[in-house]
DNA sequence: GCTTCGTAAGATAGCGCTGTCTTTGATGGC
DNA sequence: GCCATCAAAGACAGCGCTATCTTACGAAGC
């Protein structure tokens, strides 16, 4: 008897398969795709664990475990519950997963736009981070409208992610209350909150704006103004900012202030330069709050042969692309916009897997780029 | 008997909830959550369908089928689960639902770049028409590799969605296997395939490059250049169009065909620019595949005092914002790309909804704009 | 009046996984 | 050699919906 059960233990792995096989086969015959069932199959036709684990010899959630890297599986079983999966083209069906555990593999990312490069490089940095770690990444626009983006969070929320990553702080009471509800992470994106139990990444906004101040009077500028489109709190700050410094001087006036809602665009910026220039003459140095915007204030000052920044100094927010190529080259704010995205990945990650030590606002400050423009 | 039956219907539906709230009570006290059953709770915390079909006094069934507009329900009915919905802040949970029914609300869609301006206006476009529907959309990005392709593919059809949104043609075999096992509508984007059974919006690269090439031989040119950054399939195509034409021309030899594999941008643009002037002096025209690339060239021949047209005409691609700002402002195609997304959208719903009766292949052709650069 | 039929509502049974408890067998101390 | 202890594998049940079958009712036809 004891020999026996020597035996059969040291062939314990391809006796306990064959049990199992003849397990499963009479469960198919009664119950199973073979027929036995007066319903019809509602069966999605791709391999289920069940057949999974009928391949490798072990049971379902044995093989289960195993797919999910769970420690305490051996690691025989493991690798050939890989193997069988590899064979079958396996992929376990992720809403079975999450209706079973109760949350997903999703991240909700939700932004203000997706038109604006700046969120882009964002997007795109968030991606490197999660999708490696197998975390679907969900998008959400809701374009600058905390309403939206109200609706955004009730709708994602019902994919119970793993964690959102939110851009400003302009969020609704009800999504705050909403979010808190959930008890999942969120990290909140471009902007410091003192705010406790709030993570953030980002950068002063105010500070950016005047740090431009600083730098437009340091080249001996006075007649200053400050442009804005699109009805973002961002840009808001860092006008304040920009006013807050030139408040502190003598001899300089308030800053002319020219805020549109419609989206930033090149276009728009010539448009803006040539109507702030028509009714304030004096100007002699304004801050554009994206790049765009200065962009296309240079390109019509190139063709009225306006000298810049001759008679005028230009300075942009973003330092996108173009602008280190412009003639004259523009000068701008270097934001971390992908280093935003990344570290709040990072942070969202450390929350997922319950480390919530770290401080919780993280600032990547910014660069001003000194170019020709000013 | 008989009058008390009738009695009882007059008041089905009250009746009818009475009783069924009693079956839940008895239900819950043996394994809700109020705690009869040994093993712990797995809930989500969020309302259930059969919560709200209390609430309304239904069945889950028919709230269930309230809330899906199913026809068959009673108007008052679906009206009172409607309103208990909103008073709840009901969601339904999508994994169930998906679960159950075998297909998930969501659309996959597969670009090859978050970080080209040109697909960011595609996908904007496809959620506009998306969204509305209650679809969701999930966002793929493959690098321009097809293997990665097919990586996504693999685990986006795990998720069961409705549709599928390729861009290019360039799909694996196994992706193709792949697709066309799964039974789920497919629309490719960008280009134009002549298969049947294959749905495509977009227009002729091949024939957007040809016109460049008539374009700049029209403006005397004679000695011309293709550059192309990037492995981008649908550029090669362009530059095989641009070739074709060129190669019907007496007195004009062949492009000189220069293709780097990094990445389109600014930067690059204008190093390439320099480099082809150096080994080619008499080159006279240049077809960029991108106009980022060309918009580089400018500011680099701009600093260089290398004028243009004069010297040689510059041709980009895409006609990105800026390209009409620029001085020169640059010649560029303005291909259909928000219009692409939306087509392919809509084709996509069309055979979502079982209709396949249009042409499969939708022509949005192209526009040649033509500036100061040439 | 009785049966046949069509329609709206409900009962039932999963979809394919994973959390939890239970079982099994191995290990260590006496 | 025997029992307590531990770890690995499995059994079980259920996550929250929806497809399908069933029932109950009123209308229509004879």
């Amino acid at each position: 008897m004891l020999d026996a059960v020597k035996i059969a233990l040291s062939y314990a792995l391809s006796a306990a398969a064959i049990k199992r096989k003849n397990a499963s086969m009479s469960q198919r015959s009664s119950s199973g795709s073979s027929g036995g069932s007066s319903r019809g199959s509602r069966a999605s036709g791709r391999p289920t664990l069940a057949e999974l684990a009928r391949i490798a010899g072990v049971s379902p959630i044995t093989a289960s475990r195993a797919l999910r890297g769970i420690a305490s599986v051996d690691p025989d079983l493991a690798k050939r519950v890989r193997e069988a999966a590899a064979a079958l083209n396996y992929v376990a069906n992720p809403a079975a997963r999450t209706l079973a555990s109760a949350h997903s593999d999703a991240v909700a990312v939700l932004i203000p736009s997706l038109s604006n490069l700046l969120f882009i490089d964002t997007l795109e940095a968030i991606h490197d981070v999660l999708m490696p770690r197998g975390l679907e990444v969900l998008i959400g626009n809701f374009h600058y409208s905390p309403e939206e983006e109200e609706k955004l969070v009730r709708n994602y929320l019902a994919y119970q992610p793993r964690g959102i990553l939110l851009t400003g702080l302009e969020q609704t009471p009800a999504t705050r209350s909403l979010l808190k509800a959930s008890g999942i992470p969120v990290v909140y994106m471009m902007e410091l909150s003192r705010e406790t139990g709030l993570h953030s990444v980002g950068f002063s906004q105010e500070e950016s704006g005047a740090a431009v101040a600083r730098h437009l009077l340091a080249r001996g500028r006075r007649h200053l103004a400050y442009v804005a489109a699109q009805l973002d709190p961002r840009a808001l700050e860092r006008g304040l900012g920009f006013q807050r410094v030139l408040a502190g001087q003598r001899e300089v006036r308030p800053p002319v202030w020219l805020s549109v809602p419609e989206p930033s665009s090149v276009a728009l910026g010539g448009e803006l330069f040539v109507r702030l220039l028509d009714a304030y003459p004096d100007i002699d140095g304004i801050f554009f709050c994206n790049d765009d915007l200065a962009q296309g204030a240079i390109f019509e000052a190139t063709r009225r042969q306006i000298p810049i920044p001759g008679r005028v100094a230009v300075v942009g927010f973003n330092d996108l692309p173009l602008s280190a190529h412009m003639a004259p080259r523009l000068t701008s704010i270097r934001t971390p916009r992908a280093r935003v995205g990344e570290a709040a990945a990072h942070r969202l990650v450390d929350l997922m897997d319950g480390d919530c030590r770290a401080e919780p606002a993280i600032d990547l400050g910014f660069e001003l780029i000194e170019r020709e423009s000013s």
